[in-house]
DNA sequence: TGCATCGTACGAAAAATATCGTACCTTTAG
DNA sequence: CTAAAGGTACGATATTTTTCGTACGATGCA
């Protein structure tokens, strides 16, 4: 049976796992009952589900853990940044052939995105020479 | 058992169907035989596998189908353009709570992101006023 | 000390995805 | 007409992801 993950480096998170690092991101290094706490506020999930999911994050080397207190704090491995990088250069590249530019395009097009929002990639834009 | 997909509206395409939209998306209507073709230009896969899978997006209401002929004929029911702005859209959401600026920054923070595309954008922005 | 509370470990079930084998129908070349 | 080639249908199996139940260790405190 063939494999659809991308054999090269470190595994994608899934969804379930991505919701965990956005925790960790907003709030830094937390126990699993934090964790836990947070996700609950958006949706019904069960402490050693989430315990598990960590777990497995730990397994995978997305997150390490200090265990000196009986409480163990999780950590991501990767910086916020470095992981959201990586997932948007694959998400680029998947679905618009890497070709930012297309991408842009979309974003400009959405009505959801604001005249404000619209400003500020101007700004930036600008502040780049 | 809880569940990890947005209730609301259309289902997210997964990661092998969107292999197969891609195709359709850029060959036009295709016959089953002619998707799976492609697909394994980049990786094996069984044609029955290819079938299923466009039979559960025909389900799923992703694709139609035209039964007219033996082979039967795969089309999109949504253009490119809306399942990519939704998939873009629920993108931005998770990973930049919907600032699309934040996004901007990281496409143009990012290396892989040429000269030339960035140049792209800037002409794009310029066009819009 | 005894027990309620809060923690981790971990196997296993459930759900979601993905793949394949087999049956069987149609078309076509000979 | 008949066999080979190529099509669809569909259940079964694999794989991956997600969730949960149960066991059991630490801590705190009456």
């Amino acid at each position: 049976m063939k494999s659809l993950q991308p054999e090269n480096n470190l595994p994608e998170p899934t969804k379930a796992e991505l919701e965990i690092l956005q925790v960790l991101w907003e709030f830094g290094p937390s126990t699993v009952r934090f964790v836990n706490d947070k996700l609950n506020e958006q949706r019904e999930v069960n402490y050693t589900s989430t315990l598990k999911q960590m777990q497995i994050l730990a397994e995978k080397g997305i997150l390490k853990r200090d265990e000196s207190q009986m409480k163990h704090i999780y950590i991501p491995v990767e910086a916020e940044e470095k992981t959201k990088v990586q997932l948007l250069d694959r998400f680029v590249n998947t679905l618009y052939k890497g070709s930012a530019s297309q991408l842009m395009m979309q974003l400009l097009g959405n009505e959801k995105t604001s005249k404000k929002e619209i400003e500020e990639i101007k700004r930036l834009l600008d502040s780049m020479d």
